[in-house]
DNA sequence: TGACGAAACGAACGGTCGTACTATTGTAGT
DNA sequence: ACTACAATAGTACGACCGTTCGTTTCGTCA
C-alpha cells in the first residue's frame, strides 16, 4: 500500500467514525485534517470535492458491513441459523468501537431521505441491497422448511428492520440498557410467527 | 394575539417545516428570513440564540404532536380502539402538509442521539413522555381486558414504535408506496399477538 | 547523483454562518 | 395627537465553511 493510499484510508477511517457520530453532513474538511494532524488541502487532494468525500465514506462503510456482517453470516448455515447470524452481525457492528455514533446508515439515512443528490442516490442503492439481504435470508429460511412457505418475507424484513431501529433510538437517545434484550425479544417473537 | 406573536409563530411554522426536511441543524436564521421575507435580525430578535430557536421548534412540535395525535386520540374509547385511533393519527401527523420531511421528531433523534446539549436533553423529554404515552395505551388495553394481562407494554411499545419508524424508513428513504400497508400488517400482527 | 512525480503544505479566496450593535418604523394607550 | 415601547431593518463583526493555488518536501528510479 502506498503513501498516498494509506493516508486515504486513515482518512476514511477517521472520516466514518465521525460520520457515524456527526451524520455525513456534520463532516467538515477542516475538522477531519484537525483530528488527523495534517493540513486541509493536504487532505482535500484526496477528494475532489466534500460530495466525493461523502460518496466515499459510504463506500467504506458498506465495504466494512459486508465484511463484518456479510460474509461472515454467509458462513454460518443456510436458514434460521444464517438469519440469527445476521443479528448477532449487525448488533456487533451498531456496537462496533470504530463506530461511536452506532450505524452509520441509520444517521445518513434520516439525514438525506429528502435530499436529493449523488450522495442520498449511493445510500439508497446500498440501503435497497440491505434490504434484499434480509429478505433473501428469510427466503431461503423458507426453502429449508424453516419458515412457513406462506411467509411474506417482504414483510418479515419491513418488520426486522424495524426492530432493529427500534435498538438505536432506544439505546442511542433514550439510553436505555434494556435495547438490546428488547430487540432480540422483538426477533424471536418475529421468527417465531414466521415458523407456523 | 399582537403583532410580534403573529410573527413569531409564523417563524416557527416555517422553521418547523424546513426542519423537518433538513434537520434541526439544518435550519439557519438566514435562510429562514429569506424564505419568510424578513431581515435576519428582525427575525433573530423572537429568539435569543439559534438554540433557543431549535427548542422552540422542538416546542412547537411538541404542542402540534399533542393537539393533532394525543388529544384527538384520547377521545377514542379506552383500549384497542385507542390503540388504533392513535396509529391512526401518527400516521396523519407523518404526513401532514406542514411537514414536507415527515416526523421532525425522527429526523431531530437521529441527528441528535449523540450529540449532548440542550436540545438534545429537550427532545429526549419529549420521547420520553411518547414512548409512556404508547405503553400507557396498552396497559389500559390491557385493564379492559383487549390485550392479555401479561402482556409486557414496554416491549409492545418498543416494538410498535420500531414499525413505525420502520414505515418512515420504507417511505421516505426507499420510496416504497407500500409502506403504509406493511405498518398496518405489522400492527395487525402485534395487536394479534397482544390479545392472547 | 540527479530528475521526476506523488503527497502534503500554507496562504488566501469568496461565501455563509450566528451574533451584536444601532437606527428606524409601526402600533397602542392616553 | 403625542408618547412609549415593541417590532423590524440595517449594518458590521469574527469565525468557519469548501475550495483553489503555488510551493515545498520526499521517496523512487534512472
Amino acid at each position: 500500500m502506498s503513501k498516498g493510499e494509506e493516508t486515504r484510508a486513515a482518512i476514511l477511517a477517521d472520516a466514518l467514525s465521525q460520520a457515524s457520530v456527526l451524520g455525513l453532513d456534520g463532516l467538515t474538511i477542516g475538522g477531519l485534517a484537525t483530528s488527523l494532524g495534517m493540513s486541509k488541502s493536504g487532505l482535500y487532494a484526496h477528494f475532489g470535492s466534500k460530495e466525493d468525500l461523502q460518496i466515499q465514506v459510504l463506500e467504506e462503510a458498506r465495504a466494512r458491513f459486508v465484511s463484518e456482517v456479510m460474509t461472515p453470516a454467509l458462513r454460518a448455515p443456510r436458514g434460521e441459523p444464517r438469519v440469527r447470524a445476521i443479528l448477532d452481525r449487525w448488533i456487533t457492528w451498531e456496537k462496533a468501537s470504530y463506530l461511536p455514533g452506532g450505524c452509520p446508515f441509520v444517521a445518513a439515512a434520516a439525514e438525506l431521505d429528502d435530499q436529493p443528490g449523488p450522495v442520498r442516490d449511493h445510500l439508497v442503492s446500498v440501503q435497497r441491497d440491505w434490504m434484499d439481504a434480509l429478505r433473501t435470508a428469510a427466503r431461503i429460511a423458507v426453502e429449508e422448511g424453516h419458515f412457513a412457505p406462506e411467509l411474506d418475507t417482504r414483510q418479515w424484513a419491513f418488520e426486522l428492520w424495524g426492530l432493529a431501529l427500534s435498538y438505536h433510538w432506544f439505546s442511542r437517545l433514550l439510553e436505555q440498557d434494556d435495547a438490546e434484550a428488547r430487540l432480540r425479544a422483538g426477533f424471536e417473537r418475529l421468527v417465531g410467527s414466521a415458523r407456523v
